[in-house]
DNA sequence: CTCTCCGATGTATGCGCATACATTGCTCAG
DNA sequence: CTGAGCAATGTATGCGCATACATCGGAGAG
């Protein structure tokens, strides 16, 4: 890899300024068709690919957008070694019931919409998980490097956050909190959460159910407990002031919790989990011990993920639009850059109820 | 968003000359305790967040790898607006073969193992789809802000590839060509398919047995085909020279070879297809036609995603180590940069076949 | 008390490009 | 024939940072 060409060995070499070079890239209309072939020509010639630093630097804007969100179940680094070898082809039979926990789908379909929609305005996405100690410079650095962030709630301290926003708008998927300032993409949490829980208590005639939350500082996690409340005071209960108990929305934990449960006595006849994630650990936990769902225990996530829909039975649940959040998250960050002085924008997303076997819709 | 602050600000903040602001930050221990102290409040007052290009520009080095993959099915962007409006919440019933494509979880694992391999680099990793007419500016304009680029085979011109190659190190994930020079991350397609295959013929004493192929440029569908010619002459079929018929690897035109299929007249009592979203194409026409899978036709697919997992019958198919191509791209593409003068590298990675319902082992 | 050495800091420069502004050479109206 | 007007191109500068090198001051050696 000898030194890279720049515009000044390009100029040379076809006999031009470097304005010249620059202009073909940038504004061909304002250059003589002659000219141009012989710059291009070089261009070829030379192996030239103009530097995105000191484009973006002379420009003053990156032409990309940052995506940054927080180390998840799932996409865990962890130093595990690359099997290089050619491995045997093994043969193996895969019941449906030998379902690992895959990647969080969440994350890669936010990841497709805010491609999808930078794309279509002509701009790359750089993606980072702030993940282990050094989160918040990870998260720094790709701040320096896009004309605008899209981050997930809870992926960075406030103070940090608050931090990046004096310099390029940020734009939060999850709902507002008091004082804050972003712009912000969520989902209608309590109205899922209300809806599902009213069909577990109105459908299936449910009264003992508990609500197995997530983490309290999730504006998601928040909502979904406002709207699993509603529903409770909606036909009369009185609902509980906290969640029974809370997760931190991955499997894991959910397995843990599953077994407490199971452990603590006798179960809710339904399990409301503030996620997928939650739900599906749980399940493992009760299937685990004999424990029957729907029949002896109803059980319902959040998100929609497709993990949710491989296991057996399939957990009911309330599918958020993913793609739909990362798009729209780049469309109003593209908006706010376009018109700074906007108001802060919230948008929410309507969700779909899907009902499965883990309620007892579906046999 | 005012003028952002720049390391001139923060030095004559906190009384030192910018050498210093840049060293607090790049070689914090060459600088004394009560200045860098100085440096971050004036860093914290200013809201100072370091331009990534121009430290990449004066560093000579983005800090980032590209990865750039064609636009598979799925992912498609399209005009498509964006629901805002606060919907309805739909309770729905979601029996199991109301199942829509999903985005391609083959790219999304891949995302997710470049990143992590990324992670652990230090690099943030910069993505962009080679979509639609302006896909080759995209390629060159993501290559020329990263230091190093992962990209699936066919995803642009070779005459392209080759050109930015000479600027920046290039892995392609799919096996090499000949004559190629860069460094190649595959899968064992022929080992993977020709045991498919074999299991075909062997377990379930098939005979009448075609291929369905992929794009005819495609390294990995030759492979595979080779895989299955291999098989067939193992137990002295004479293969055909050429796949039964092609596909592009998506599930829409998998639709429209299934469609063919039937209304060929009588189907060959086994489809091996070269990817999963074909077959799964295939799979919804084959039963919209009222065949029944695997009763009439045997069908399987190549891949692993998600979406073979929850079709009815499930796909039986051979499982791709997808996040670990992504790992050992990145893995590839650091040991390349740090070596430049190493030999083209092409890494095999095993797979698995995996039996399910659609080739008739899982009832 | 002077010289050396080293840690801490400052000065000056260049990374590769975009762009405001200057310049050149025409064309065409007057 | 001349000057205005315009298209095409060149010149010069700055974007914000990293870093080689210079400088400074104090500690310890001689």
């Amino acid at each position: 890899m000898p030194k890279a060409p720049t515009v000044y060995d390009v100029a040379d070499l076809a006999g031009v300024s470097i304005a010249t070079v620059s202009r073909v890239f940038r504004k061909p209309h304002e250059v003589s068709q002659a000219t141009k072939d012989r710059v291009h020509a070089a261009v070829l010639d030379l192996g030239y690919v103009p530097s995105g630093s000191a484009r973006s630097l002379a420009a003053r804007r990156a032409g990309a957008i940052g995506l940054c969100f927080p180390d998840f179940d799932g996409i865990d680094g962890g130093p595990a070694p690359i099997a290089y070898a050619d491995g045997p082809v093994l043969a193996q039979l895969d019941p449906p019931d030998d379902v690992e926990p895959t990647g969080d789908l969440y994350i890669s379909e936010v990841m497709l919409g805010t491609e999808i929609e930078a794309w279509r305005h002509g701009m790359a996405v750089t993606i980072a998980v702030a993940r282990g100690e050094r989160g918040s410079e990870i998260f720094d650095n790709l701040a320096g490097r896009v004309d605008g962030m899209v981050t997930l709630s809870r992926t960075v301290p406030d103070r940090l956050l608050a931090h990046i926003a004096r310099r390029i708008p940020v734009v939060v998927i999850a709902g507002p909190r008091a004082g804050d300032e972003y712009d912000h993409i969520s989902t209608d949490n309590v109205a899922g959460m209300q809806a599902m829980t009213t069909h577990v208590l109105d459908v299936h005639g449910v009264r003992d159910v508990a609500f197995v939350g997530g983490p309290a500082d999730s504006p998601d996690d928040h909502d979904r407990f406002e709207g699993f409340r509603a529903a409770l005071l909606a036909v009369g209960i009185e609902p509980p002031a906290e969640p029974l108990l809370r997760g931190d929305f991955t499997r894991s934990l959910g397995r843990v919790l599953g077994r407490r449960l199971v452990d603590a006595g006798p179960l809710p006849r339904a399990l409301v989990c503030s996620n997928d994630q939650t739900a599906l650990g749980i399940l493992d936990s009760l299937l685990a011990a004999g424990v029957r769902v729907p029949e002896d225990v109803i059980l319902t996530g959040f998100d929609g993920i497709d993990a949710s829909e491989m296991s057996r039975p399939r957990i009911t649940t309330v599918r958020q639009p993913m793609r739909e959040l990362g798009r729209a998250a780049v469309d109003t960050l593209l908006r706010r850059l376009g018109d700074p002085r906007m108001l802060p924008q919230t948008r929410t997303l309507p969700v779909t109820v899907l009902l499965r076997e883990s309620c007892g819709c579906l046999a």
